[in-house]
DNA sequence: CTCTCCCGCCACCCG
DNA sequence: CGGGTGGCGGGAGAG
């Protein structure tokens, strides 16, 4: 992230970031040098063609006719605020390299080009200055790493592409929007197509799928991984590993398994590559390689696999004598692949501690249970910076007690992908709403499990979305979810559910530095967790850990007050929406953008969102999130609820009332609710908070950086709790320069942290004005994060977000709040939860 | 030092 | 043949 930041910067005082891509080609490094030549023309590059800076700037979307879909995401992305912000970095980083490779290149005589080394120097000789300037900016390796690249990739399409819109994949375009040499696509294209998320159709020309299919391939992976009895011959590398004595007795185990190598097996029938299947088996080589790669992960109980046992495998089964000089090599192409994989959310870097000491390892952390239904909804993180911390900051270590491989609650896994504030998957639709309702039920069970204190927070909530569930209406359902994360939300979203996650070990994600997990430590996860998870359906699982989160959130904070915006854009997303401190999820941008839509089509605009709209409203629903497909839930998903903003009444002490629009009854199903309050769609909050929001004051549609511009930080991010919750009128909103003046400044300097600090203050506000019970379920632990948050002095780096989150996810409960009230809450939760109710507490609080 | 893995040579394949 | 692919491993950055 850092490094990011610093680029953005650099950006900024820059030529406009688009240069940096067009300048890419210009640069012609050696990589960029195959970019210039497809610039020109996608399929064939059009080499007699000059190079021509000014129309590099366009941008290769639009010079793509071939994918459309490129068009798309660019737009969306490139509007962004925060978001998009880091995504202009991340996609700045590699052409920013060439910008200075450029501009070295000025530097220097142009016959020198040759020798890289000369050119260093004779750099050196002409500016020093320029030359530090260079090095400064130089991105590093990891810059050009193809993880990062991968999720630049990645950012181009959506997760979930309509069924409808074929997208086109043009090697050359991509190379050159990326500023790559198109034979670092070729690796990550390779990967992708190995899971089925992408098709050759034809020569430099790939289809994409997107993550529809991912549970189906992941399921068939799986079955081929469990007929090459993989795992047996993992244990057997791992007991090798364990006892190298041992060493040649267990030499091939895969004695029986089929030949792996066979690239039928591998080749599962799939619609969705053609062509792949006539590729030669050379050709397939890292593809076959990917898949078993992740075979052994679908078959490992641990769902942790070392690169070394990887590479011992595969080597093996590549050969009938394993050549141990093969060995550097694969590991290097393992490297590639889990790059990709990382990209993707399905994997995630971590070290297992054996007895000799660190061994580098992935753990999956994309879906476990891949059999039920085919929805899958992991959008994949475009922030590259989250993804690497994760790689690399995040890496957990994990004590592999021997052979024995502990197993990890993949079901909770909380390392589960986050949803990225992928630009993608904003605009696509996603069934967040079921899932963040289920997700959430379930990680409201298994957090206090984990924690093994009764989370408040967690506690309570788990036990309301049991009672929720029970019930023909669940309150949550009835309760308007309404998420509009920051941009920056989602970034920092991806690493809270790192930290968050109980599988990876609540422990290590709150030290945010590779903790160790140890089999020990896991077993919280139990089975209580996963049969809640189960029973919620195993869609959960797989769709998002992402919406777990936001579920979590939503217990913990209930509702966020949505503001009418602009349907139509995703990139607004960004800006305006409230937030509520920790929660947000990618998902719940899109769910937001559905509902700001569905708002505005309330209000008389149609929008296109609408079916977006109708998705989230869904979380609501929890038993209608058994669902498998996404795209039923949200049609069902009743709507979500909307709430306009009351001045306060005379009557009210300085209580604010918002009231749902009313369509959001409708759509919502709230009426169906058993639940009286339900019904009432209102909500009190104590003036004073509202006050402090901007959110109120913006019913329009913030433009989608426009935050920025505006003075407020966060600009109509209100959060209050859900009536059904319990805590009725919470007013979680807080917009972060209300409460704590330094982190408004931080937002309105870093765009990004703008988001993330805000969100956390807002719990803060709530609590200082008093408004908020500090014992409500929803709260429970938000207030204690967001405290932190604010203590921070430091700007808050995703980080250090996901920390605080973290923390007070583990930390919690106890602390904020009074055990009683939560009991109470909870109580008043189930019994139900009256307008009434919320009006005397938000008075209350108000008081 | 080890871990990572970027980079790009060059062989293979296809039209 | 020429261009698309991608295997492969040297070598260097990062820790």
């Amino acid at each position: 992230m850092e490094v990011n930041c610093l680029t953005l910067k650099d950006l900024i005082s820059r030529p406009p970031r688009l240069d940096f891509a067009i300048e890419d080609g210009e640069n012609a490094q050696k990589e960029n040098i195959f970019v210039d030549l497809s610039r020109m023309a996608p399929k064939t590059p059009i080499k007699n063609e000059p190079i021509d800076l000014s129309k590099q700037k366009i941008f290769t979307p639009e010079r793509n006719p071939i994918t459309p879909v490129k068009l798309v995401d660019r737009q969306q992305v490139e509007p962004w605020t925060p978001t998009a912000n880091l995504k202009i970095l991340i996609s700045a980083a590699s052409p920013d390299i060439r910008d200075r490779e450029k501009k070295k290149e000025l530097f220097r005589p142009i016959e020198n080009k040759d020798d890289v080394f000369t050119d260093s120097l004779q750099l050196d000789a002409v500016d020093d200055s320029a030359v530090d300037e260079f090095e400064k900016q130089r991105p590093s390796r990891k810059q050009k790493s193809l993880g990062l690249l991968c999720q630049k990739f990645l950012a181009r399409y959506p997760s979930y592409p309509l069924s409808t819109e074929k997208t086109t994949i043009s090697l050359d375009e991509v190379a050159v929007s990326l500023g790559v040499e198109r034979r670092r696509i070729y690796d990550i294209v390779n990967v992708l197509e190995s899971l089925h998320l992408v098709s050759r159709v034809a020569k430099n020309q790939y289809s994409w799928h997107g993550r529809h299919s991912l549970p189906k391939t992941l399921r068939n992976l799986q079955r081929l991984g469990e007929k090459q009895k993989y795992e047996e011959q993992m244990a057997h590398l791992q007991q090798k590993e364990l006892n190298p004595i041992d060493h040649k007795s267990g030499e091939r185990r895969r004695d029986g398994c089929p030949d792996s190598q066979d690239p039928q097996l591998l080749d599962f029938p799939e619609p969705d590559c053609p062509s792949s299947s006539a590729n030669s088996r050379k050709d397939k080589s890292l593809k076959i390689m990917s898949q078993k790669f992740v075979m052994l992960f679908l078959v490992s109980k641990t769902k942790i696999v070392t690169l070394d046992v990887a590479a011992k495998i595969l080597i093996e089964e590549s050969q009938d004598i394993p050549d141990h000089s093969k060995f550097k090599t694969k590991v290097r192409r393992l490297y590639d692949i889990a790059n990709v994989l990382t990209s993707l959310m399905l994997i995630k870097k971590v070290h297992v501690t054996e007895d000799r000491g660190r061994k580098p390892a992935f753990k999956w952390i994309g879906p476990v249970d891949f059999s039920s239904t085919g929805v899958y909804s992991l959008e994949i993180g475009s922030l590259a910076a989250v993804s690497r911390q994760k790689m690399e900051d995040n890496s957990e270590t994990v004590a592999f007690a021997s052979q024995n491989m502990m197993p990890l609650p993949s079901s909770l896994d909380p390392a589960a992908p986050l949803p990225s504030p992928s630009v993608d998957s904003e605009y696509r639709v996603s069934p967040l709403c079921n899932q963040v309702l289920s997700a959430a039920q379930t990680d409201l069970k298994a957090l206090p499990a984990q924690n093994g204190v009764n989370g408040q927070g967690g506690v309570s909530l788990a036990s309301m979305a049991l009672d929720v569930e029970h019930q023909p209406q669940p309150l949550a359902a009835a309760q308007p979810l309404l998420y509009v994360p920051p941009a920056p939300l989602f970034m920092l979203c991806g690493g809270l559910q790192e930290g968050l996650s109980p599988g990876s070990g609540s422990g290590s994600g709150s030290v945010g530095g590779g903790s160790e997990v140890t089999a020990a430590e896991q077993p919280p996860m139990p089975s209580g967790q996963k049969c809640l998870s189960k029973e919620r359906r195993l869609q959960e699982e797989e769709e998002e850990p992402a919406t777990k989160r936001q579920c979590r959130d939503h217990e913990d904070g209930p509702l966020s007050l949505v503001m009418p915006k602009k349907p139509s854009d995703s990139a607004d997303i960004a800006s305006p929406k409230t937030s509520e401190s920790r929660a947000s999820a990618p998902h719940e941008d899109t769910h937001m953008n559905g509902q700001l839509s569905a708002a505005k089509a309330v209000s008389g605009k149609a929008t296109t969102n609408g079916f977006v709209s109708s998705e989230w409203g869904n979380p609501c629903s929890n038993t209608e999130i058994e669902k498998p497909s996404e795209e039923n839930e949200s049609t069902k998903g009743p709507s979500p609820l909307q709430y306009l903003y009351v001045q306060p009444p005379a009557g009210l002490n300085g209580l604010s009332v918002l009231l749902p629009s009313s369509q959001s009854p409708h759509a919502v199903g709230l009426p169906v609710g058993p639940l009286p309050s339900l019904s009432i769609q209102y909500m009190v909050l104590p003036s004073p908070t509202l006050s402090g929001f901007p959110v109120l004051c913006s019913p329009t549609m913030p433009g989608p950086v426009s935050s920025a511009p505006s003075p407020l930080p966060n600009v109509g991010p209100v959060n209050f709790g859900l009536p059904g919750l319990g805590s009725t009128a919470h007013l979680l909103i807080g917009p972060a320069a209300m409460v704590n003046p330094k982190s408004s400044t931080l937002p309105s300097t870093d765009p990004q942290l703008q988001g993330p600090c805000s969100l956390h203050l807002s719990p803060v506000i709530s609590r200082s004005h008093g408004s908020v019970q500090p014992g409500s379920p929803a709260y429970g632990s938000l207030p204690a994060a967001t405290v932190k948050l604010q203590q921070s002095p430091v700007p808050v780096t995703p980080k250090s977000i996901r920390c605080t989150h973290q923390e007070m996810f583990f930390k919690t409960p106890g602390s904020l709040g009074d055990p009683v009230l939560r009991r109470k809450e909870r109580n008043q939760s189930r019994s139900s939860s009256s307008a009434q109710r919320r009006l005397e507490i938000s008075s209350g609080g108000t008081d």
